[in-house]
DNA sequence: TTAAAATATTAACGGTGTTAATTATATTTG
DNA sequence: CAAATATAATTAACACCGTTAATATTTTAA
């Protein structure tokens, strides 16, 4: 029985260690040159033997993915401290920046990869806790900064919308590469993540003017 | 001589087919699932003697991606009979989204795939105007407004960032499938392109207050 | 101890981008 | 015109990829 027990976690650490080697190998090198086959040699384990724990590669993905938004997710849950829902909305702009830029590949996994819809569709008990938390904060930042007069006779769905649009739009083409591209030629470009600072803080300045 | 100018012409000919056939299967398929073996096969050529003519298969996505850009270019470039900075301003952004919405596939490549380094490095003459073009227009409309009375006291490189970040955001988010995703559980999502539509103009709302 | 269930492996399918070596076809030159 | 050369296209091959089916091994239950 105890043993029983014993063995059964030590299976589940299997499922377990694939995750973290997958991780490894993806936060190394990138999701497209992370494969099965690669994933099972650092194991020491067949390929096919991963087919046993994860349904495929996007099955593997998703639950990166979510681990992603539970990393980001507590990063936007401390800042509920904060009581002004401006100051709330900038510091939140930030730290989603800074997510981008440090954790570029689970950014990429997460916002800018194509939703693997197969599993999303499998949300039959509302799974998705994660993302929808983050979405649901920033919501309610925006209805608090509505509380303090701002965005007045604005849609806040909208406005809160509009707001992840262009943080995400920031990080989404400096990680493409689009930005340092275009960029260059028009903008004298700053230091690396600065640009997106100082943009974002044209934003702020701009909602600011908003209330 | 004739002759061997009319040979030289359907040598080119075979380029341009690559290119057509690539793009036909790219917009159909999108570019994952287009691969050098169908181009071949669908041109009745062996997959090898594409290499004769694109360097790899980087090199035809770099050409397609041109190719978008100097149609969303061609699209912003009719604009610029908009006497009005801040009508053409929100012209932009509607033809922005449309195109992003008509042209998935171009929009994936041009603006979502990370930009293929090795070809833009090699811009040795300073190649690439279609893509600079495009973002000098949004410049030179953010300044028309800054003289009529708009973005006060705020950076024009900044504020253009700002709203191809956010439109480019909006398009990005819809395309690979977030939006429909975070905002079914939050937003009740209207008719698919209209819920960036109505974002957008949530924004100009919001630029036209900073007059 | 033996039957059944869980776990892991090998072999294989059909696909990918790309390179090297080889053949066929034009073009130029002697 | 014929031979030599350059160009164009091909076949064969390499090293990968995700995934499935059939098979072997190990662990659990009766």
């Amino acid at each position: 029985m105890g043993r029983k027990e014993k063995d059964k976690k030590q299976i589940e650490d299997v499922r377990l260690r694939i995750l973290e080697v997958a991780k490894n190998l993806f936060l190394k090198n990138g999701f497209e040159a992370t494969s099965i086959r690669k994933i099972a040699a650092e194991i020491q384990l067949s390929p096919t033997t991963i087919y046993l724990y994860y349904k495929d590669k996007g099955e593997i993905a998703y639950t990166l993915h979510k681990e992603g938004f539970k990393l980001l997710g507590e990063q936007f849950f401390v800042l509920q401290h904060v009581e002004s829902g401006f100051e709330r909305l900038k510091a939140m702009g930030k730290v989603y920046l800074n997510f981008a830029i440090q954790n570029t590949d689970f950014y990429q996994l997460m916002f800018i990869m194509k939703e693997p819809i197969d599993f999303i569709a499998d949300k039959d008990s509302c799974q998705w806790e994660e993302g929808e938390f983050a979405f649901g904060a920033l919501l309610q930042t925006v209805l608090d900064c509505k509380a303090e007069g701002y965005f007045k006779g604005l849609n806040e769905n909208n406005v809160a919308l509009n707001v992840w649009s262009l943080v995400h739009g920031l990080c989404s083409l400096k990680l493409q590469g689009h930005l340092d591209h275009v960029a260059s030629a028009h903008l004298h470009v700053p230091e690396d993540r600065d640009l997106l600072e100082e943009a974002f803080e044209t934003f702020v300045m701009m909602l600011d003017k908003m209330k």
